[in-house]
RNA sequence: AGCUCCGUAGUUCAAUGGAUAGAACAAAAGUUUCCUAAACUUUAGAUCCAGGUUCGAUCCCUGGCGGAGCUACCA
């Protein structure tokens, strides 16, 4: 970053002095790798400006950097590309920053933000399933980016815990559970409440084909169905704070929130702050009211309140039921402002599936009109599905992969190829079990996060996810070799090493370690995971391969040894930050 | 129907508008008296179609085609 920084101001001091045009921006890109060059500044955008060929410009660049920088050493000119070669000292000097630094990678920014990210906000009818995993890996993921990037970051979530959904499970418990709790079941929490929940869908599902047969429309059977009703009927009573369903929601979402709190755990997510729907609700209720007082909003013949944002070039929007019950976006308008109340904050991420696009747009312009400026500093963080082959996922149908489950999964195939192996001589079961859930986990976890959070994932429960080639176990694979030989060393590997002539693989190695900033960078502007990802495998990929050709501890010269565990330590160092950044743990062995 | 997102090897993913489109899995072949073979080295294989902008397009624009989502008094 500092190097192309420096660069760009030189070349552009060159520009001056030998052409009439100024110029400030320059492009580089890695020079690839069958061309001799360690950066390349691309030549083409520079010509009609400065009305010259390649030839003549990159010779009068290239010399001018090598006659004023200790960074570049020579250079080549191939078509319009200028190819810079670096000096040897170059890398040594770097290596001696990135081996002292700890957390090579992140930085501070001269303009710090506190930015509440939002993420995971699961209804409490129903357990956690994969969806659910994309969307906790990316927003956790997300705020340690951000933090990288000198941000300040409060992790928070909305848990839906209100509302008909709750209530259908709500319904169907009483009316066919015999009382059935998690320990007269030895169900988990949200397993049960979740079982209710498909319960509720199955009997509406009769209940509508009965209507109708009896000659009812499809849209009225639908309307008309007697369980929804009760449904209906019970988050009218819920809103009216009837006792005996306030206890009964207390007792089910108290169950519910017990197995997201194991899930959680196993996924190795944590928030600074939870938001209740129950309580945020009433705040978006008086809002919306005092918006329609205000004339930002319209109410209909039936009572119910809407927003019209035609202007913008949307629908209609509901605000509130003409029962006066809140809707999804009216509990959103009341969170967010409760939220601006408690933090300070310059920003907010809600980390929401894209099929929410239209919801957020919506709720950004409803903010905008009730007069709050911060509501510009709102950011959707959409990404794509997860779905199975047959399509999307549907809890009530129980065509879902439970999160649970998947974890589970996850962990044993890790433990099949661990025992297999047979190299944790000396781990007793607890370690092992310790480490074979890190590495399922890991296997998991970069699976989702090396995607582009904007593409679709298609999850295949048949086929497993790999722990070979590009993913999180072999990158972890790396990292755990590297404390090996590191665990080996028996010279002091703090001495300073200022004479060793680094080989190609070396330089590769050194070349990729550097970029790590500048994607770390990156990844915080896009909020996008996937580049940390991508950095780790190049990276891991490069060390493999130095490594198979060059001995380490086993080389003759001193000096040789000394620079090769360095580079060795420094890149299992930023292999562990680099992962950190995703959520994902490296181990000593494996 | 309208709006949004996505179309890259058989499959899963890469590629700030730049050089011969990179990897992994699956397939084929090889590497272990040596610091961990979950590794390394080879081989074969792809930009949905048609235009346009540009010195240069997987990327930007227009129009098709294909997939997903949204347009709910669901969340």
């Amino acid at each position: 970053m500092r190097i192309k920084q420096s660069l760009s101001d030189q070349i552009s001091k060159c520009i001056a002095e030998n052409y009439d045009v100024p110029v400030q921006e320059f492009e580089f890109q890695a020079t690839r790798k069958e061309f001799r060059g360690d950066l390349t500044v691309v030549l083409f955008p520079l010509l009609k400006k400065l009305r010259t060929n390649p030839k003549d410009l990159g010779l009068i660049i290239g010399d001018h950097l090598k006659k004023n920088t200790d960074l570049v050493e020579d250079f080549a000119i191939i078509q319009g590309f200028l190819n810079l070669i670096f000096s040897n000292d170059h890398f040594l000097d770097h290596l001696n920053e990135i081996r002292k630094d700890e957390k090579y990678g992140f930085s501070k920014t001269k303009h710090p933000k506190e930015v509440i990210v939002e993420f995971s906000s699961p209804n409490t009818n129903k357990p956690l399933h994969l969806g659910h995993i994309r969307n906790n890996l990316l927003g956790f993921s997300v705020s340690r980016i951000l933090e990288a990037n000198g941000h300040s970051v409060v992790k928070t979530q909305i848990i839906n815990d209100r509302g008909i959904h709750i209530c259908k499970s709500m319904v169907a418990w009483q009316k066919y559970s015999d009382g059935e709790t998690p320990e007269s079941s030895g169900l988990k929490g949200d397993n049960l409440v979740g079982k209710y929940y498909v319960k509720f869908d199955e009997m509406y599902r009769a209940e509508v084909q009965n209507l109708k047969e009896k000659g009812h429309s499809e849209k009225e059977a639908a309307r008309e169905a007697p369980i929804l009703k009760e449904a209906q009927e019970m988050l009218k009573k819920w809103e009216d704070g009837d006792e005996a369903v306030m206890s009964l929601w207390n007792k089910m979402n108290n169950w519910v929130y017990a197995g997201f709190r194991a899930t959680y755990q196993d996924l190795g997510v944590h928030f600074d702050k939870n938001y209740f729907e129950s309580e945020t609700y009433l705040v978006g209720r008086s809002f919306v009211k005092k918006g329609l007082k205000e004339g930002y909003f319209f109410e209909k013949e039936d009572g119910s309140v809407w927003v019209d944002l035609s202007d913008e070039g949307l629908d209609e929007k509901l605000l509130l039921r003409a029962d006066g019950t809140a809707v999804y976006i009216t509990q959103d308008i009341g969170t967010a402002i409760e939220r601006v109340k408690d933090y300070n904050i310059d920003k907010m991420v809600y980390t929401v599936g894209n099929e929410q696009d239209y919801h957020f747009k919506v709720l950004f312009i409803i903010l905008k009109k009730l007069g709050f400026d911060w509501a510009d500093q709102l950011y959707h963080l959409s990404y794509g599905m997860v779905n199975l082959p047959e399509g999307k996922m549907k809890s009530r149908e129980g065509k879902v992969v439970d999160a649970d489950d998947l974890m589970k999964e996850m962990t044993n195939t890790a433990q099949e190829i661990g025992e297999e192996l047979g190299k944790l001589e000396g781990y007793d079961e607890v370690q092992k079990l310790k480490l074979f859930r890190e590495i399922g986990l890991a296997a998991l976890k970069y699976f989702i996060l090396k995607v582009e959070p904007t593409k679709n994932i298609i999850f295949n429960p048949k086929e497993s996810v790999d722990f070979q080639g590009n993913t999180g176990p072999f990158i972890q694979y790396t990292y755990a070799r590297i404390q090996s030989i590191l665990r080996k060393t028996t010279f002091n590997i703090d001495e300073k090493v200022s004479d060793h002539q680094l080989n190609t693989k070396e330089r590769e190695l050194m070349k990729s370690m550097m970029e790590f900033p500048e994607t770390v960078q990156q990844a915080g502007e896009q909020q996008n995971p996937a580049l940390i990802a991508n950095f780790s495998y190049e990276l891991v990929k490069k060390f493999n391969s130095f490594y198979q050709e060059h001995p380490i501890l086993g080389d003759n010269d001193h000096t040789t040894k000394v620079f090769r565990v360095q580079l060795a330590k420094s890149v299992g160092q930023t292999i562990e930050n680099a992962f950190y950044l995703l959520g994902i743990n490296v181990p000593e062995r494996m």
